[in-house]
DNA sequence: TGACAACATGTCAGATTTGACATATAATGG
DNA sequence: CCATTATATGTCAAATCTGACATGTTGTCA
Protein backbone atom coordinates (compact mmCIF):
# COMPACT_ATOMS: atom_id res chain seq x y z
CA UNK A 1 0.00 0.00 0.00
CA UNK A 2 2.61 2.57 -1.22
CA UNK A 3 2.47 6.04 -2.55
CA UNK A 4 4.16 4.59 -5.45
CA UNK A 5 1.83 2.18 -6.04
CA UNK A 6 -1.27 4.74 -5.83
CA UNK A 7 0.92 7.17 -7.99
CA UNK A 8 1.23 4.23 -10.60
CA UNK A 9 -2.35 3.44 -10.69
CA UNK A 10 -3.37 7.57 -11.36
CA UNK A 11 -0.72 7.32 -14.19
CA UNK A 12 -2.68 4.02 -15.46
CA UNK A 13 -6.08 6.22 -15.37
CA UNK A 14 -7.40 5.64 -11.97
CA UNK A 15 -9.05 8.85 -10.62
CA UNK A 16 -10.96 8.07 -7.61
CA UNK A 17 -13.97 10.43 -6.95
CA UNK A 18 -12.42 13.80 -7.08
CA UNK A 19 -9.95 12.76 -4.42
CA UNK A 20 -6.06 13.91 -5.09
CA UNK A 21 -4.21 12.53 -2.89
CA UNK A 22 -3.66 8.83 -1.41
CA UNK A 23 -5.21 9.47 2.16
CA UNK A 24 -8.10 10.22 0.49
CA UNK A 25 -9.08 6.73 -1.16
CA UNK A 26 -11.69 4.79 1.25
CA UNK A 27 -10.90 1.36 1.91
CA UNK A 28 -13.26 0.16 -0.44
CA UNK A 29 -12.07 2.19 -3.19
CA UNK A 30 -8.64 0.52 -2.89
CA UNK A 31 -10.34 -3.46 -2.28
CA UNK A 32 -11.95 -2.52 -5.13
CA UNK A 33 -9.01 -1.88 -7.31
CA UNK A 34 -6.90 -4.68 -5.41
CA UNK A 35 -9.28 -6.94 -6.44
CA UNK A 36 -9.39 -5.64 -10.12
CA UNK A 37 -5.56 -5.88 -10.44
CA UNK A 38 -5.88 -9.88 -8.80
CA UNK A 39 -7.79 -10.38 -11.73
CA UNK A 40 -6.22 -9.30 -14.37
CA UNK A 41 -2.93 -10.96 -13.00
CA UNK A 42 -5.20 -13.97 -13.02
CA UNK A 43 -6.01 -13.72 -16.55
CA UNK A 44 -2.33 -12.69 -17.63
CA UNK A 45 -0.92 -15.79 -16.21
CA UNK A 46 -4.12 -18.40 -17.41
CA UNK A 47 -3.71 -16.84 -20.70
CA UNK A 48 0.09 -17.07 -20.82
CA UNK A 49 0.08 -20.46 -19.06
CA UNK A 50 -2.22 -21.86 -21.74
CA UNK A 51 0.56 -20.30 -24.42
CA UNK A 52 -2.22 -17.92 -26.01
CA UNK A 53 -1.77 -14.53 -27.46
CA UNK A 54 -4.22 -11.74 -26.90
CA UNK A 55 -5.08 -11.84 -30.50
CA UNK A 56 -6.10 -15.23 -29.50
CA UNK A 57 -8.12 -14.23 -26.41
CA UNK A 58 -10.01 -11.90 -28.05
CA UNK A 59 -11.20 -13.56 -30.82
CA UNK A 60 -12.82 -16.30 -28.32
CA UNK A 61 -14.13 -13.61 -26.56
CA UNK A 62 -15.23 -11.19 -29.93
CA UNK A 63 -13.16 -8.66 -27.92
CA UNK A 64 -10.13 -7.23 -29.74
CA UNK A 65 -6.35 -7.06 -28.51
CA UNK A 66 -6.60 -3.84 -27.57
CA UNK A 67 -9.45 -4.33 -24.71
CA UNK A 68 -7.24 -7.79 -23.54
CA UNK A 69 -4.27 -5.70 -23.25
CA UNK A 70 -6.27 -3.35 -21.31
CA UNK A 71 -7.37 -5.52 -18.98
CA UNK A 72 -4.34 -7.36 -18.31
CA UNK A 73 -2.77 -4.27 -17.01
CA UNK A 74 -6.20 -3.18 -14.73
CA UNK A 75 -7.29 -0.61 -17.05
CA UNK A 76 -10.03 1.97 -15.28
CA UNK A 77 -12.03 1.41 -18.68
CA UNK A 78 -12.43 -2.28 -18.47
CA UNK A 79 -14.80 -3.67 -16.22
CA UNK A 80 -14.55 -6.86 -13.72
CA UNK A 81 -17.77 -8.57 -15.61
CA UNK A 82 -15.52 -8.62 -18.73
CA UNK A 83 -12.55 -10.42 -16.63
CA UNK A 84 -14.51 -12.12 -15.14
CA UNK A 85 -15.60 -13.36 -18.79
CA UNK A 86 -12.29 -13.87 -20.04
CA UNK A 87 -11.64 -15.96 -16.80
CA UNK A 88 -14.63 -18.21 -17.67
CA UNK A 89 -13.56 -18.31 -21.35
CA UNK A 90 -10.35 -19.46 -20.69
CA UNK A 91 -11.37 -22.33 -18.68
CA UNK A 92 -11.19 -21.35 -15.37
CA UNK A 93 -13.67 -22.32 -12.90
CA UNK A 94 -15.69 -20.68 -9.87
CA UNK A 95 -13.74 -22.66 -7.20
CA UNK A 96 -10.58 -21.34 -8.85
CA UNK A 97 -11.66 -17.69 -9.47
CA UNK A 98 -12.99 -17.32 -5.75
CA UNK A 99 -9.36 -19.35 -4.74
CA UNK A 100 -7.83 -16.30 -5.96
CA UNK A 101 -9.60 -13.35 -5.33
CA UNK A 102 -8.95 -14.29 -1.76
CA UNK A 103 -5.89 -14.64 -2.54
CA UNK B 1 -29.25 -26.78 -13.85
CA UNK B 2 -33.01 -27.71 -14.60
CA UNK B 3 -34.61 -26.61 -17.32
CA UNK B 4 -36.92 -25.00 -14.50
CA UNK B 5 -34.12 -22.86 -13.92
CA UNK B 6 -33.40 -21.31 -16.80
CA UNK B 7 -37.07 -20.59 -17.76
CA UNK B 8 -37.51 -18.82 -14.44
CA UNK B 9 -33.74 -16.29 -16.07
CA UNK B 10 -35.09 -16.26 -19.25
CA UNK B 11 -38.42 -14.37 -17.03
CA UNK B 12 -36.09 -12.17 -15.74
CA UNK B 13 -34.97 -10.43 -18.62
CA UNK B 14 -31.80 -12.91 -19.67
CA UNK B 15 -31.20 -14.02 -23.20
CA UNK B 16 -28.10 -15.26 -24.32
CA UNK B 17 -27.09 -14.78 -27.27
CA UNK B 18 -29.51 -15.59 -29.48
CA UNK B 19 -30.13 -18.99 -28.90
CA UNK B 20 -33.62 -19.56 -27.47
CA UNK B 21 -33.08 -22.94 -25.82
CA UNK B 22 -31.53 -24.83 -22.93
CA UNK B 23 -28.99 -26.74 -24.95
CA UNK B 24 -27.51 -23.51 -26.49
CA UNK B 25 -26.41 -22.39 -23.11
CA UNK B 26 -22.57 -22.59 -23.47
CA UNK B 27 -20.43 -23.58 -20.36
CA UNK B 28 -18.95 -20.25 -19.95
CA UNK B 29 -22.49 -18.43 -20.01
CA UNK B 30 -24.14 -20.54 -17.34
CA UNK B 31 -21.04 -20.35 -15.35
CA UNK B 32 -21.31 -16.39 -15.64
CA UNK B 33 -25.32 -16.34 -14.85
CA UNK B 34 -24.68 -18.78 -12.10
CA UNK B 35 -21.55 -16.32 -10.93
CA UNK B 36 -23.95 -13.34 -10.76
CA UNK B 37 -26.45 -14.89 -8.99
CA UNK B 38 -24.50 -16.44 -6.34
CA UNK B 39 -23.40 -12.23 -5.89
CA UNK B 40 -26.72 -11.65 -6.01
CA UNK B 41 -27.52 -14.01 -2.83
CA UNK B 42 -24.39 -12.65 -1.03
CA UNK B 43 -25.39 -9.16 -1.27
CA UNK B 44 -28.89 -9.96 0.01
CA UNK B 45 -28.00 -12.11 2.93
CA UNK B 46 -25.18 -9.46 3.73
CA UNK B 47 -27.61 -6.94 3.83
CA UNK B 48 -30.00 -8.60 5.77
CA UNK B 49 -27.53 -9.98 8.62
CA UNK B 50 -26.50 -6.19 8.95
CA UNK B 51 -30.40 -5.57 9.43
CA UNK B 52 -29.75 -2.92 6.63
CA UNK B 53 -32.76 -1.93 4.05
CA UNK B 54 -31.84 -1.50 0.29
CA UNK B 55 -32.67 1.95 0.59
CA UNK B 56 -29.80 1.65 3.15
CA UNK B 57 -27.53 0.37 1.05
CA UNK B 58 -28.51 2.14 -1.86
CA UNK B 59 -27.45 5.68 0.35
CA UNK B 60 -24.03 3.66 1.10
CA UNK B 61 -23.36 3.48 -2.47
CA UNK B 62 -24.85 6.69 -4.25
CA UNK B 63 -27.26 4.14 -6.05
CA UNK B 64 -30.45 3.94 -5.95
CA UNK B 65 -33.26 1.21 -3.75
CA UNK B 66 -34.53 0.12 -7.55
CA UNK B 67 -30.73 -0.59 -8.22
CA UNK B 68 -30.53 -2.95 -5.40
CA UNK B 69 -33.50 -4.52 -5.90
CA UNK B 70 -32.45 -5.60 -9.06
CA UNK B 71 -29.18 -6.29 -7.80
CA UNK B 72 -30.08 -8.84 -5.54
CA UNK B 73 -32.38 -10.36 -8.30
CA UNK B 74 -29.61 -10.97 -10.62
CA UNK B 75 -31.30 -8.53 -13.11
CA UNK B 76 -29.15 -8.65 -15.90
CA UNK B 77 -29.02 -4.92 -16.27
CA UNK B 78 -26.89 -5.29 -13.12
CA UNK B 79 -23.37 -5.42 -13.49
CA UNK B 80 -21.12 -8.12 -11.40
CA UNK B 81 -19.26 -4.80 -10.99
CA UNK B 82 -21.58 -3.02 -9.16
CA UNK B 83 -22.39 -6.33 -7.18
CA UNK B 84 -18.89 -6.27 -5.61
CA UNK B 85 -18.87 -2.92 -4.61
CA UNK B 86 -22.08 -3.08 -2.83
CA UNK B 87 -19.98 -6.36 -0.91
CA UNK B 88 -17.27 -4.27 -0.04
CA UNK B 89 -19.75 -1.46 0.70
CA UNK B 90 -21.07 -3.92 3.05
CA UNK B 91 -18.12 -4.87 4.92
CA UNK B 92 -17.28 -8.23 3.16
CA UNK B 93 -13.29 -8.78 2.69
CA UNK B 94 -12.07 -9.90 -0.62
CA UNK B 95 -11.55 -13.36 1.35
CA UNK B 96 -15.12 -13.47 1.78
CA UNK B 97 -16.10 -12.86 -1.52
CA UNK B 98 -13.22 -15.51 -2.89
CA UNK B 99 -14.98 -17.91 -0.49
CA UNK B 100 -18.41 -17.82 -1.45
CA UNK B 101 -17.56 -17.55 -5.00
CA UNK B 102 -15.87 -20.89 -4.80
CA UNK B 103 -18.74 -22.53 -3.72
C1' DT C 1 20.43 -3.78 -39.43
C1' DG C 2 15.38 -5.02 -40.75
C1' DA C 3 11.40 -7.80 -40.74
C1' DC C 4 8.14 -9.82 -37.97
C1' DA C 5 5.16 -10.99 -34.05
C1' DA C 6 3.26 -9.83 -29.59
C1' DC C 7 1.82 -6.34 -26.77
C1' DA C 8 0.70 -1.30 -25.37
C1' DT C 9 -1.69 3.06 -25.90
C1' DG C 10 -5.06 6.44 -27.66
C1' DT C 11 -9.43 7.54 -29.71
C1' DC C 12 -14.28 7.23 -30.59
C1' DA C 13 -19.14 5.89 -32.10
C1' DG C 14 -22.21 2.65 -30.59
C1' DA C 15 -23.78 -0.44 -26.96
C1' DT C 16 -24.60 -1.29 -22.19
C1' DT C 17 -25.20 0.14 -17.42
C1' DT C 18 -26.46 3.68 -14.23
C1' DG C 19 -29.19 6.58 -10.86
C1' DA C 20 -33.42 8.54 -10.60
C1' DC C 21 -38.09 8.46 -10.65
C1' DA C 22 -42.90 6.66 -10.85
C1' DT C 23 -45.60 3.24 -9.52
C1' DA C 24 -46.90 -1.48 -8.08
C1' DT C 25 -46.93 -5.19 -4.78
C1' DA C 26 -46.09 -7.41 -0.43
C1' DA C 27 -45.76 -7.50 4.62
C1' DT C 28 -46.71 -5.69 9.26
C1' DG C 29 -49.14 -3.49 12.90
C1' DG C 30 -53.10 -1.03 14.48
C1' DC D 1 -60.07 -2.31 6.95
C1' DC D 2 -56.19 1.47 6.47
C1' DA D 3 -51.43 3.24 7.07
C1' DT D 4 -46.82 2.48 6.82
C1' DT D 5 -42.60 0.43 5.52
C1' DA D 6 -39.91 -2.59 2.54
C1' DT D 7 -39.26 -4.46 -1.79
C1' DA D 8 -40.30 -5.13 -6.87
C1' DT D 9 -40.90 -3.55 -11.65
C1' DG D 10 -40.68 -0.40 -15.63
C1' DT D 11 -38.74 3.50 -18.02
C1' DC D 12 -35.22 6.67 -19.63
C1' DA D 13 -31.46 10.28 -20.19
C1' DA D 14 -26.85 10.44 -18.87
C1' DA D 15 -22.74 8.06 -17.77
C1' DT D 16 -19.72 4.31 -18.53
C1' DC D 17 -17.90 0.41 -21.15
C1' DT D 18 -17.08 -1.81 -25.56
C1' DG D 19 -15.08 -3.36 -30.02
C1' DA D 20 -12.69 -1.57 -33.62
C1' DC D 21 -9.09 0.74 -35.49
C1' DA D 22 -4.66 3.29 -35.88
C1' DT D 23 -0.36 3.60 -34.29
C1' DG D 24 3.56 3.01 -31.03
C1' DT D 25 6.69 0.02 -28.47
C1' DT D 26 9.29 -4.11 -27.43
C1' DG D 27 11.42 -8.43 -28.19
C1' DT D 28 13.44 -11.92 -31.26
C1' DC D 29 15.54 -14.03 -34.98
C1' DA D 30 18.44 -13.91 -38.99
Amino acid sequence: MKKERIRELKNKGWNIGEIEDFLGLSEEEMAYIELKIKLSDMVRELREKKGLTQVEVSQKLNSSQSRISKMESGDPSVSIDLQIKSLLALGATQEEIGKWIGC
